[in-house]
DNA sequence: GAGATAGTCAACACCGTGTTGAAGACCGGG
DNA sequence: CCCGGTCTTCAACACGGTGTTGACTATCTC
């Protein structure tokens, strides 16, 4: 997934490159993706704005390069995540979605600006639904796990109920990172999104069936 | 909510407001809200670009008033939704829930232009916005009666809950209208979201606990 | 030091949005 | 019935952002 952009690799343009990188961050941490113009990256970076075309093929490259970034980190640390649901269940369940709540407010202007960018571009919600498509991977697996010791009812369809819990993720996640109205406070949403998994992956169906 | 655009009211002008805005519609239903012109909209309303900007003072505005339809819809099923959440609650939950899938899937255009420009738009932002909360305060009210009657445990913040809830549904709707990939079948949408509804506000925290 | 290749940018072409100013249609009152 | 006004229309324009061209400089390679 690297070599996104230039055409092959010398020496000091990469340090351009970089440059563009670390402006746009810094820009959409404080305006969203359409205010920022490809003249605003470039004279962060100081080049000119044809020069900018020499380093990516448009904005949206550089707004997937960044992304990748997050995803990698993301990716990396699902992987070095202990996995101990058989013994903590609520507590394994909390530490990951803890996790991608950590990744994704320390990079609130990507993220942000790469889920508005998702329903325009092909690239970005290529990216995106493959990494989606991986953690609901992980969590079906872990699901599927649990009811196959009998931790949880096996009446619900894993891959149906992984896929809804993580789009709830995304989609609290997101309303927090911009302060929607509503939303929740953001000391409380691992809490909440915490308890509608574990309730929803080992509670039964029946209502008073505490 | 009415007299969005035109400035006093005459007589044919009504229909030109109303070409527009079916034009809108039936476009959006097969292409990008982006991806639609100023050009195109009047064009299909059979008047020149220029004079568009006599009924609506951009192709925002358009958006607003569809989308304005949609959610005065839906405020309309809310209230006449029967409310025997003692009797059956898993029933009356599913049926609203249901309600919110079928109005929305029956103007899928509109829907998923206006959770985009929702990113862009003030006034796009602030109506979904104030419906949203309704529906987050008719949830977080049936939530609390049935904590209050013994039904459910209390030990939960029923707002948090709620919108949580509620922005599932808005997450999964849309994964469903787009198909996203991840997602679920659309016949499988309201069973899996019912399930997560019931199970999170009905069911208690500890793992095993069935 | 000649020839490729990296890097740079002024100038241009294009497209979509929004504005202006002037002209036609149609009204109601003298 | 015609004259002032308001409703309606649009050609032409101004603007801003994107992406392209072509030519020019710096640097590295043999």
């Amino acid at each position: 997934m690297a070599q996104r952009g230039r055409r092959s690799a010398r020496v000091s343009g990469d340090e351009r490159q970089d440059a563009i990188l670390v402006t746009a961050e810094a820009l959409l941490a404080s305006r969203a993706f359409d205010d920022v113009s490809i003249e605003d990256l470039a004279r962060g970076a100081g080049i000119s704005r044809p020069t900018f075309y020499f380093y990516f093929p448009s904005k949206d490259a550089v707004l997937l390069a960044l992304l990748d970034r997050v995803i990698t980190e993301v990716e990396h640390r699902v992987g070095h995540l202990p996995r101990d649901f058989e013994t903590d269940p609520a507590g394994a369940w909390t530490r990951s979605i803890g996790m991608f709540v950590e990744v994704f407010v320390s990079h609130r202007g990507v993220s942000t600006a790469a889920i508005g960018a998702r329903a325009r571009n092909d690239e970005v919600r290529g990216l995106w639904s493959k990494s989606m498509q991986s953690w609901v991977d992980f969590s079906s697996d872990v699901i599927r796990a649990e009811q196959a010791r009998g931790a949880a009812p096996a009446d619900t369809d894993a891959h149906d109920l992984a896929v809804s819990l993580n789009l709830m993720n995304e989609r609290v996640i997101t309303a927090v990172l911009n302060r929607e109205s509503p939303a929740i406070a953001e000391t409380a949403a691992l809490e909440v999104l915490s308890t509608i998994w574990i309730r929803s992956i080992y509670g039964s169906d029946k209502p008073g069936g505490r």
